[in-house]
DNA sequence: CTAATTTAGTTGACTGGTCAACAAAAATCA
DNA sequence: TGATTTTTGTTGACCAGTCAACTAAATTAG
């Protein structure tokens, strides 16, 4: 009996974190896989194509995009360079901060942001279907408390 | 206007697997620097030590922590015989499938897996602390009822 | 009993993502 | 103005994780 109490004490503690990386895990090879068969394109390229794409036809600052997605400098850099090289985004450095890049998709860029969108949001779509509103507040509700946590902690370290 | 709208609509859909994505790579880092700042162990290696730790003294199938897990046998293959190099785990085939691996925690295993555990119980609890009972159950019900759905999806393709 | 299939595990190649060192432009300040 | 610091982005090195090819052991079917 004592083991069994404390694998399930153990298997209790772990439940949050591990169950909820383990729904992450499967979402985003979920989305990898349609990404890849639907468009040819990885997660964080999808991701940079939809911010610039959601911005019609302004061009958007890449060092925001960055901001919003919360990605790492060198992967953002990256993930950038591979849509310019596909194709996808045109850069252009900003005429008064020469640092700063403005992004805009190309006509091909365009397309494949009107063709993706559409099935990425029915994937939204049948995944929030899976829940009632008030479940799927709830859920939000708790995931923004446990980051809020998550950076409370980071702080006091 | 036009923009605006475009805009919200984008960051709304993206709204659910985007935050999830996002606040379990922030719970995900602050695991990994804990552990690699406490006993200097990888995600993967700690829960392997977990599953085994939790079993006492019987010891544990390879498979079954595989299975349990949920990683990949790639990942967990390496996984292992980094832990059995580092001198926490043994590893014997048994005499009846020498297939199978029947796991146990060396002494060290032993300490290490008593020293850490205190340590990520009370990450967990301070995680939980920061939601009232019903939010926590309304959130593991959301992630429940979304993983449903995404095997739903999976059989469906 | 042998052949085919299934299961467990290993390995190599590859992608995604993090970290740290660096370069260049801009802002701050003496 | 010129020196320092900050911001923005690039690059290389590295780790985590996935996938596919392979080996070996066990099971199943003929």
């Amino acid at each position: 009996m004592t083991e069994e109490t404390e694998r399930d004490a153990l298997q209790l503690q772990d439940f949050l974190t591990f169950r909820l990386a383990k729904v992450q895990a499967r979402l985003n090879a979920q989305a990898i896989r349609i990404l890849k068969d639907t468009a040819g394109i990885s997660l964080s390229q999808w991701r940079v194509i939809a911010v610039v794409g959601a911005g019609g036809e302004n061009t958007v600052l890449a060092a925001d995009i960055k901001r919003v997605m919360g990605y790492d400098k060198g992967l953002f850099s990256r993930t950038l360079h591979r849509l310019i090289e596909q194709g996808f985004v045109t850069s252009q450095t900003d005429t008064g901060d020469q640092r700063r890049q403005a992004l805009a998709l190309t006509e091909t860029g365009k397309a494949l942001f009107d063709r993706t969108l559409p099935i990425m949001q029915a994937r939204q779509h049948s995944l929030r279907s899976a829940l009632e509103q008030d479940e799927l507040d709830a859920l939000c509700s708790g995931l923004e408390k446990l980051e809020a946590e998550v950076d409370r902690q980071g702080q006091a370290a």
